[in-house]
DNA sequence: ATAAAATATAACATTAGGTTATAGGGTGTT
DNA sequence: AACACCCTATAACCTAATGTTATATTTTAT
């Protein structure tokens, strides 16, 4: 008699444990008597010694189950919550969901879209990891992170990306004399000291490609990779920069103008994930959430001006 | 698709995620491939998503199964865990048992039968609670406990009852004058100060009797309710007493001497334990092994001198 | 004792889980 | 590219577990 214990043998007991009557217990478990009467029979068999004794028409457990019972409650428990969590993923609405950014979007706009996210999802959480855009590629290749917020993205075999171009905009310290002007040109910077980022990035490229088109010295004052930072040293006064639009609104109009600047430049972002892992749902849900959050700042399709 | 999840199943699963291959998988749980693949449809069917991705001949699991791995696991752990202390209490190798009994034996006898017990069955537990012998009518009344070890027991219907009449014997300090005697009357008595038990118990109404029959006046030097007492206060040299030999020899001839009475009277022991409640294949097995070992201090059989 | 209720047993239907046979899909080699 | 090979999936069928109805048996209450 070398018969395996079964699921259903086990709630059949803890069923007749609770009501003490198999009768009843086969009304909570929606089948009938003889059913629950043989489940018990053949759990008696497996087990090895019987599992109840009568005691004035009540069906009491015996000793040995009441040895096990704990361990069987947990088990059945174990599995309820199985099944409901794995309901909440069907539903996508639980998971864990690790995130690669550049470190301006840790702080600045990154967040904000998490906590929106999450306030719908009870079961998801989150890891955000910030780091340069060749360290957030290599996880993406490593399939370390689920999904990538970076730019210079120049494409991976095992990377995908969307891209998304975000209007650039000029800033620059309340009380500027550039604040007379209604759009921001190469030749209005003339002179001017600019915070810019490396020049080794693509944006740059873009930047001082509009400046010599225009025939406009580019002078550095600061080269910083993230724009957050140029917009902190602008909002303290220092010198000129063009920046992400999606940055510069976070600072107060006290602190920091904007204006247009043209020609319209815009910078490109790639959201990335690894080609052959195969998404959870709830990724790609804040692959979307992520990429509508940033329609505003974005520049409108077949309005390229692209950067390279 | 409102399907239950299925133990086997789960198991499915787990073996996958242990050798990433559906065929490896499948002979680890004896079986052959494609059960182990429809295992897996039907599991991901429940679930509502895909439970692998392939990569490059290997299957990974994916983050909702991760997610679930180790409740997963747990269930599975669990249920071996059933199985197994089933199969230990099976071989009568597991369980708890309740004894109460009288304070002599707590000290003295039980904890060797004990000890002995145990030593075969690793997974056994026991519990000792010593009283008085009314305190233990309650429990087994109560079904608190398993097992009582009594004496003075008149019957009660929801208490079943094996009595057992043991030898007693007449001690005294080494040394004292009755040595000299090969057994002890009441008439050797004559004139000693005794130590006996309660006068409202059944074995001192034997023991008065036998000197009244002798016409020997019993005074009294102390009342106790336990013998291991008495030996006790003998061995210190303290007056002379009638008791149990289980009790006696446990100590020293250096200690007490012992003799028999005559006429030989009985200590009578009651093994109790609850009519209605089932015993446990242990609880029956440790009655026994407890009845074996008093008896080479019983009163041999057609030889009953009876207390009452 | 006897009626009523609860439980166990018997005979059959359905379904999960197993089998064999076979088709389909990658991977690696030529 | 075409081939062979290995792994996996699908189909058709079988067995054991679990459910059903009908009925006998046991237990409790009157």
């Amino acid at each position: 008699m070398k018969q395996k214990l079964r699921l259903r043998q086990l709630e059949a007991l803890m069923a007749v444990i609770r009501h003490s009557s198999v009768t009843r217990a086969a009304k909570e478990l929606g089948i009938i008597q003889p059913a629950v009467s043989r489940l018990l029979a053949d759990l008696g068999q497996t087990l090895g010694f019987s599992l109840f004794d009568r005691r004035g028409g009540q069906l009491v457990a015996t000793q040995e189950v009441r040895f096990l019972q704990s361990d069987i409650q947990r088990v059945l428990d174990l599995m309820e919550q199985i099944s409901e969590v794995s309901q909440t993923i069907t539903q996508h609405k639980a998971g864990h969901i690790r995130i690669a950014c550049l470190p301006g979007f840790a702080t600045s706009h990154l967040p904000s879209v998490v906590a929106k996210f999450l306030k719908d999802r009870p079961g998801v959480s989150v890891t955000i990891e910030p780091d340069r855009p060749e360290r957030i590629l290599e996880w993406m290749i490593d399939e370390q992170f689920d999904f990538g917020i970076t730019d210079g993205f120049r494409g991976h075999s095992a990377v995908e990306s969307t891209d998304i171009d975000m209007r650039t905009v000029c800033i620059f310290p309340t009380g500027h004399h550039l604040e007379s002007c209604a759009e921001v040109t190469p030749k209005d910077l003339a002179g001017e000291k600019i915070i810019h980022t490396r020049r080794d990035s693509s944006f740059f490229k873009s930047l001082s490609g509009a400046f010599q088109d225009a025939n406009v010295q580019l002078s550095t004052l600061v080269e910083t990779r993230q724009f957050t930072a140029a917009c902190e040293l602008v909002s303290h006064g220092v010198g000129v920069a063009v920046v992400s639009e999606l940055d510069a609104v976070r600072f107060a109009p006290e602190q920091i103008q904007t204006r247009p600047f043209v020609p319209a430049i815009s910078h490109r972002l790639s959201l990335v994930r690894p080609t052959l892992k195969r998404p959870s749902a709830v990724t790609l849900e804040f692959i979307d959430a992520f990429a509508a959050s940033l329609a505003p700042f974005q520049v409108k399709r077949g309005d390229p001006s692209g950067t390279d």
